[in-house]
DNA sequence: TGGATGATCGCA
DNA sequence: GCGATCATCCAG
């Protein structure tokens, strides 16, 4: 089943873990890249100083506060591009930050946007995976799903994988906290 | 281990 | 406006 707002309509800290395993595609004009989530972190809303929804809305955060099961994507360190869904109810901020996938399809096409690397450092990171799938600030905002136009949306996973927590990465508030999922 | 590189945001 | 900061990546 494709994930809809239902699933992300939840809290950040059950949809995070939930991820794991499901199977990311990202559809554009040239071609069909997927992968499968193997590492994500939930980033809460005004309470969480890790969070760009930290004290409250700004121009950058303000989808993390709209409707759940839409993209969040930021630019940051002058180069690189993550990519969010966001999560909790309208009106409540959250988002679930991916920062690693397993290619499966469009390898080729992964290949060719990060340049000469190896398969193993095609997607693990978020950064990387931005890349490797084409994605930009232009795709924030943007609904989960399969439109005529190609898309972003996620493939529920068939089973649960083993799971495990740990703390977030590259902060310097909130380190402290478990809300790093991975398959282990 | 540090340099690249620019958007963002609080404060003036 | 200004400058500190930043949910990163990669070469050396």
């Amino acid at each position: 089943m494709i994930l809809t707002a239902d699933f992300f309509a939840r809290p950040t800290l059950k949809v995070a873990p939930d991820l794991l395993g499901a199977t990311l595609f990202v559809q554009t004009d040239a071609g069909r890249c997927s992968g499968r989530i193997v590492e994500v972190e939930a980033y809460l809303g005004a309470e969480d100083p890790a969070s760009h929804a930290f004290g409250g809305p700004t121009p950058r955060s303000a989808v993390m506060f709209g409707p759940p099961g839409r993209t969040y994507v930021y630019f940051i360190y002058g180069m690189h591009h993550c990519l969010n869904f966001v999560t909790e109810p309208e009106g409540t901020a959250g988002a679930v930050l991916i920062r690693g996938i397993e290619p499966l399809e469009g390898m080729d096409l992964m290949r060719a946007r990060r340049g000469k690397f190896l398969d193993k450092d095609l997607c693990n990171g978020p950064g990387k995976l931005c890349q490797a799938l084409g994605i930009d600030r232009k795709c924030s905002g943007l609904t989960l799903g399969h439109g005529p136009d190609g898309g972003i949306w996620v493939l529920d996973r068939a089973e649960k994988p083993d799971i495990e927590a740990s703390r977030r990465i590259g902060i310097r508030k909130g380190e402290e906290l478990p809300y790093r999922f991975s398959i282990s």
